[in-house]
DNA sequence: AGTTAGCACTCTCACGACGAGAGTGTCAAG
DNA sequence: CTTGACACTCTCGTCGTGAGAGTGCTAACT
């Protein structure tokens, strides 16, 4: 029956945006269902309660709001948390405690993965939300160098850098052994040939290799090519990682009261599939992703809410970072603590680009 | 009033062994208090649930067994369950499914992270428990190899292989730059030079050097000193890995029906240090090691029970390795599982070892 | 027209009473 | 020493009740 209303924003006259604005704002602050008479106590309104009660009553025709029952006070929906963002809301300008303590935690980070796991635990204390960071697969990944080291004779890691200043490493367990002064050279030459393609096109072509007329005579070649096929094979696998941090920060929230919520809520952030699977529907996407409610599968269920946004070089996104909370969250101070976070992983990683 | 009794098992007659055991593996099993009409029907004891009766108020008052209140049946107390682990558990035998569980996930993991954390988990998955593994500091950590990989003209991944096999890399972000040469040099100069020395030593001993004269004259010298100095100093902070894993397996477990045990215990697992702490204790301590309820301040405010034990070769004691769980666990099942697999994880390690 | 006071209505929630059920302790008889 | 019998106690679910909160509606007011 609201389905035909576009969501222009046209629909609400200037009162009634405010009513909801209101009401959201003093629903996230505190909640609580919110009454017509605590509205109009507030002082923002010079109405009484009865004429706040029509506004609130065309509020929840037009689907924005909801009564839990009937004598209680009305509660944003999805729809209205929606409206709220797309047209109602301001951000808060992001404080400078906040920009400072993310500067100096990306600033401090060295190896990628450390990068994303701190990006992850400052973000959810910033948040007091859950935090996510997803990276996801390492196959289109274009690389740098590749180094092999000397772990013992038959046990071999392997350092691969990114064209975009990421590092992996793996140790891989070959049947043949290998020299130090070997694992050199091997270095070198894969590094000199290969650098600037993809993991998968270096297995292609590696395997391709290995049917060449030369490689069957030359000995160094053929070790050559057996080590580099078994170092991109063993990365490979790796094809996301997500961090998850702060699970324990929901557990203060109202709406975790009940131990069901909360039971649900664990099991549902262990199965990691879905929200890889919704992180990375946003990777296409430009800008802040904000998804609410019944908008996906995993916010559903749970009534949460993911607040995210792409990091990376726009050239070559790496992945996504965000919060996921109860759809009842302080969006306008989220919007720009996520942002501002992917803008400096993005800053930091384009550093580590240039610095070659 | 119980505190003079010796912990002989000798105060309890046969019969009262029995029923004791009796109580503790159906209150295992059902999770609900054991009334003496139960335990008469069971069939185990030709007795009438009056003489039972007799039986299990003597218990209690030896503090063996406790009444949530006055008309439930019987609990058993930490005491209780110390009495049965050490005079009254026959451990069951593994299952050969779970042996061959451990031994596949011990053999496919590589890198000593990847082993504890596959550790962690498996024994989780298997105990339905929390698992944890530890690995403790390593700053006694004696090194086998160094090496230095060329990320970009400034930062330096360090390769370090500890003589137990154990691999630790780092990013090092340097001032200077450096080319792959000389990087292979002083990855030789230092192997050679430092191998066998603990971390520690290492970087006591190139504090050193930097006062030594002929540092200030030779450049090479120089920069392997600052170099091999920013590697141990990035490496030491690491000072102990806890894997924590599994810890939604103990939100269906009855004693965690209400919202805020389940919330206390998050907190708890939150706050790592206590548990380091208590694990670092049982390090020194040989064989299988069970800490059940008061025991502990960690166990003790959640009627939890930790079962552990060492694993690494015995000169060289690795971490622990083991599982937290409420008090109520199936001890006889517990002990085996994690026994099997701190030797599982020692046997890998000393393979390791031996393959240089 | 829009606004407001008043009022009846509905729903939740905290409280207390109550009875069924479970388990115990005890005692006297076997 | 064992056991049947019985009174006693404590928990737990159910039901009823009344206070409180909030609404919708209507009629009066501006």
């Amino acid at each position: 029956m609201v389905s035909k209303l576009e969501m222009t924003g046209d629909e609400l006259d200037s009162r009634a945006r405010d009513v909801l604005r209101a009401i959201i704002l003093q629903h996230v602050a505190t909640g609580e269902p919110i009454s017509s008479r605590s509205l109009s106590k507030c002082g923002q309104f010079q109405l009484s309660p009865a004429s706040l009660r029509n506004v609130m009553a065309d509020l929840e025709d037009l689907g924005y709001l909801a009564q839990p029952h009937t004598s209680a006070g009305r509660v944003p929906t999805d729809r209205g948390y929606r409206f709220f963002i797309d047209h109602l809301m301001k951000s808060h300008a992001l404080s400078r405690r906040d920009r400072e303590t993310i500067d100096g935690e990306v600033a401090n980070a060295g190896e990628i993965e450390q990068i994303l796991h701190l990006a992850s635990s400052v973000i959810s204390k910033l948040s007091d939300q859950i935090g996510v960071v997803f990276m996801p697969t390492l196959l289109q990944f274009t690389i740098r160098s590749m180094d092999f080291v000397l772990i013992s004779e038959t046990r071999i890691m392997c350092v691969i850098v990114g064209t975009n200043g990421v590092v992996v490493n793996r140790i891989v367990d070959t049947r043949q052994t290998f020299q130090r002064e070997e694992l050199e050279k091997i270095g070198r030459y894969i590094t000199a040939e290969f650098s600037g393609m993809t993991l998968d096109g270096i297995r292609r072509r590696l395997i391709r290799m290995t049917e060449d007329e030369r490689a069957l005579h030359d000995q160094m070649l053929q070790k050559t090519i057996t080590l580099g096929i078994e170092a991109v094979n063993d990365v490979a696998p790796v094809e996301h990682e997500l961090f998850v941090e702060g699970a324990a920060s929901i557990l203060t929230k109202p709406e975790f009261a009940d131990a069901n919520a909360l039971r649900r809520t664990f099991l549902a952030l262990q199965e990691k599939e879905k929200l890889i699977e919704i992180l990375n529907t946003f990777l296409s996407e430009d800008g802040l992703q904000i998804l609410i409610g019944s908008e996906s599968d995993f916010t559903q269920v749970h009534n949460f809410s993911i607040v995210a946004r792409r990091y990376g070089s726009s050239s070559a996104p790496l992945g996504m970072v965000g919060i996921i909370g109860p759809m009842r969250m302080e969006y306008a101070r989220m919007a720009p603590l996520v942002d501002y976070l992917g803008l400096a992983l993005t800053r930091k990683i384009e550093e580590q680009e240039q610095d070659r």
